[in-house]
DNA sequence: AGAATTACCTGAGCGC
DNA sequence: TGCGCTCAGGTAATTC
């Protein structure tokens, strides 16, 4: 379940290796992802080099120069980069091969990835244009959080996953940030002051900066583990003692989601 | 408009 | 061994 730390690690090992490199065969094995890879995919890109690669929440951008590849791993898409080409596994669904004789390989079991085309403005793309501010920049603030929670019914915990909000934060670090920020999930959005939802903001950029550092490691082109669970203070914990005061952490479903926190660390 | 629910998909884990 | 069930979860679409 790639995160946004997981989608911009994996941005920079592939700015590293694939920028300036060109497509020379894309093979779509199956295109039925979360919406169909475009039919003409496989004969627009060869012959296009990669100028960039930009990330916009958990959005992948590729720059080809005439057009955008857009990647968006799911719940359990990867990009792993081979040096040689090989045989395709299961889940393997879409293979591009670079002019160096590189293989960029696109692996999702559940499918909920995309893989798009788009031409002009990338974040005119209809999946991109009604995202909200980059958590990592300072567009998003504690007080651009306050004011978008005023007034707002649900809990801030679904408040800080709507990717109209803010962009790129789902259910693990959403879990992570607040407690971090001692503030209990459930809260309703408007009731949370305004230096709460500063602390919030900080802590959401902490969580996250944190994760891609100890990314560092991750290692696009073997399957290695894009997480790091031993990092988690809650995430996946449910009933095992808090770290900060030992209290066994709680485990709630808000908006269908596994919450964990801790009732007396979280207010 | 905002909130809640549903749909998409497969592997893992579990009880029987 | 294997069947059926539940869960995991990003996000768009749909419904209330």
């Amino acid at each position: 379940m790639p995160e946004l730390p997981e989608v911009e690690v994996t941005r920079r090992r592939l700015e590293s290796e694939l920028v300036g490199k060109s497509f020379t065969q894309v093979l779509v094995r199956v295109a039925k992802l979360r919406q169909p890879v475009p039919k003409d995919l496989a004969a627009i890109l060869p012959g296009l080099k990669i100028r960039s690669i930009a990330r916009r929440g958990k959005y992948l951008l590729f720059d080809c120069g005439s057009g955008w590849l857009l990647v968006h791993l799911g719940m359990t898409g990867f990009l792993r980069l081979l040096r040689v080409v090989s045989s395709p596994g299961k889940h393997d669904h879409i293979d591009f091969i670079m002019d160096d004789g590189h293989l960029l390989r696109f692996h999702d079991p559940r499918k909920f990835g995309i893989v798009d085309w788009f031409t002009g403005d990338p974040l005119l793309h209809p999946l991109l244009s009604g995202i909200g501010p980059e958590p990592l920049t300072d567009a998003f603030d504690g007080l651009y959080l306050f004011n978008i929670g005023r007034g707002r019914k649900i809990a801030i915990k679904q408040l800080i996953m709507d990717s109209a909000v803010v962009a790129g934060v789902g259910n693990i670090y959403a879990n992570e940030a607040l407690f971090r920020a001692r503030i209990r999930p459930d809260r309703i959005s408007g009731t949370l002051t305004l230096l709460e939802c500063s602390t919030l903001a900080s802590v959401i950029r902490e969580v996250l900066e944190e994760s891609i550092g100890e990314g560092s490691t991750y290692r696009v082109a073997e399957e290695s583990v894009a997480y790091h669970p031993q990092a988690f203070k809650v995430y996946g914990r449910g009933g095992k003692p808090c770290f900060n005061c030992g209290k066994p952490l709680d485990e709630i479903r808000l908006g269908n989601r596994s919450t964990v926190f801790c009732q007396n660390c979280q207010k």
